[in-house]
DNA sequence: TTCCGACAGTGGGGTCGCAAT
DNA sequence: ATTGCGACCCCACTATCGGAA
């Protein structure tokens, strides 16, 4: 198949709103795949990469070869290529890489080199991810759209799942178990104001969870062998030793479980995200590391134990396994309740003890990979500060031609204001559009092509998750989460928040 | 030879609008 | 009315390359 067959289908989508006109789009496509590149067709139409990274971006996107008039790139010789500027990207010659970037651009018309383009960025903004091509996979294969989301659950990656799909039907997507080693989908939460909403949506009496502030972990155990996955599947096995060995000594030889790793301080305390997040990403110096910062894991669930897979069970079922299996120490704090007063009061010891917060699972739940929402419920406190716009960009898509991401100011006592972050979150269009007249009567000075700079008149409210140690600020000190809820022109900018008042909540 | 800046990719994430149910 | 999905972009950090010191 032509990379321009595939190209049409996606431009076609981005120019369809509904949802199942793309859908309608795409299965026609995917009848006519053949089964050899089927993969690299859902995978392109999803907005994915078969090689996930290759080590392109936006520098060296920036000057293309002349595109070519004709198109004749088949999507295997694009694949190939692909394969092959990531192989050189793992062995380390830029030169080498660009000119194979070069080779593959070269042979693109200016359609394809634009679709290209996106798709290596990531950005490909047809409307259209995962979630529309499990719909599209499935009626093109004429399987169940719940029988591919349980597949891709188990597999983790979707045009893997599409293509057997196309080629076998039902029976190949019921061919996907679970495997000890093949990383899960996780399963995600929703999130909900206050903990008697969440108990609410989750039914009740839930379960509590204390809410760890670290990195999602899924730990593979079958024999004397673990793999350690995150979030996005990715295998961390070598850079959490401790969380091998923890495994290694449970019970049970033939285990999956779900959990997070942080860094604890020697009182108990968590550290900031940043040390837990730089020690798990560190690969170099792991032992020396290891011994500064050791890292405590805490498991929430079990999706297999001594063989038996626990997938389809509820929560109460898979919690019995996991605490027959876990010990103790290393088992997420837990409550039970109905009671809003006793919950409400679970979730202020754990922001108290320094945690993130709570959340909140149906006691009936199966293990519902991949969609958030379903019976897990997340609550964090939210703060919020009166700050100041100082700038703010230009939006892209559909918020082209709107001023968008704000640049956010806290008062100096001493004169000024302290940059703390920016936020592009919160905003209606209606807001967008009001503010984006107002900025334009605020503007000030010189403005380059993607920053308006603003006089400091207009204050806004702002919630955020938290205030963390900033490399990249003036006054070191960035808002974590920080999205807006609502401008204050009730408020004179001397009304504004200090820098005084922000730098109190970073301790 | 070592240092450092730039780039790519990862971790963490909230809220909106629209389509469909 | 509610739900699911995609789009909108944030900050911090590490690994890596290649040129500067």
């Amino acid at each position: 198949m032509l990379l321009i067959d595939v190209v049409r289908v996606s431009e076609a989508v981005t120019r369809t709103s509904a949802r199942l006109g793309k859908i309608s789009l795409l299965a026609e496509l995917l009848g006519r795949v053949g089964p050899d590149e089927a993969e690299t067709a859902i995978s392109y139409l999803s907005g994915e990469l078969p090689q996930r990274q290759v080590g392109v971006g936006w520098r060296t996107l920036e000057d293309l070869p002349q595109p070519k008039l004709a198109a004749t790139a088949t999507l295997t010789t694009v694949d190939e290529l692909l394969s092959r500027i990531k192989a050189v990207s793992g062995q380390g010659s830029q030169a080498a890489r660009k000119a194979l970037v070069a080779e593959l651009f070269a042979g693109l018309t200016s359609q394809e080199q634009q679709f290209m383009s996106r798709l290596l960025f990531g950005e490909l903004r047809q409307g259209a991810l995962d979630g529309v091509m499990i719909e599209a996979v499935a009626k093109a294969s004429g399987a169940p759209s719940a029988d591919v989301r349980r597949a891709l659950t188990l597999r983790g990656w979707l045009p893997a799942v599409g293509a057997a799909a196309l080629t076998g039907g039902v029976a190949a997507l019921h061919a996907f178990r679970l495997e000890v080693g093949q990383a899960v989908s996780p399963m995600l939460a929703g999130s909900a104001p206050n903990v008697a909403t969440a108990l609410e949506k989750a039914g009740n009496p839930a379960a509590l969870e204390w809410k760890l502030d670290g990195v999602r972990v899924q730990a593979h155990r079958s024999g004397g062998a673990v793999k350690v996955f995150t979030r996005t599947l990715d295998d961390i096995t070598p850079q959490v030793p401790e969380l091998v060995e923890a495994v290694l000594e449970m019970p049970s030889e033939d285990l999956v479980l779900d959990g997070e790793v942080l860094a604890l301080r020697p009182d108990g305390r968590p550290h900031p995200f940043q040390v837990t997040a730089s020690r798990v990403t560190s690969k170099t110096n792991v032992a020396q590391l290891r011994e500064r910062t050791p890292l405590s894991v805490f498991f929430f669930d079990a999706l297999r134990v001594d063989g038996a897979d626990l997938l389809d069970l509820p929560y109460s079922q898979r919690q019995k396994a996991l605490v027959r299996t876990v010990p103790q120490g290393l088992l997420t704090p837990r409550l039970i309740t109905g009671d809003v007063a006793e919950a409400e009061k679970f979730f202020t010891d754990v922001v108290r003890a320094g945690h993130e917060g709570l959340v909140v699972k149906s006691l009936a739940s199966p293990y519902a990979a991949g969609r958030r929402g379903a019976g897990w419920i997340k609550v964090k406190p939210r703060h919020t500060l009166d700050l100041v716009v100082l700038a703010a960009e230009w939006g892209h898509g559909r918020r082209e031609g709107k001023l968008s991401n704000l640049h956010l100011g806290a008062r100096d006592p001493e004169g000024g204001f302290v940059m703390l972050g920016k936020t592009f979150k919160g905003l209606t269009d209606e807001l967008l559009a009001w503010q984006t007249e107002r900025f334009l009567e605020l503007a000030a000075g010189p403005t380059d092509s993607w920053t308006v700079t603003l006089r400091p008149e207009l204050v806004v409210e702002i919630a955020f998750d938290g205030v963390q140690r900033s490399p990249r600020y003036p006054g070191g000190m960035a808002l974590r989460f920080a999205r807006v809820l609502r401008y204050r022109p009730d408020k004179r900018v001397e009304d504004a928040d200090t820098v005084e008042t922000v730098r109190s909540l970073m301790l």
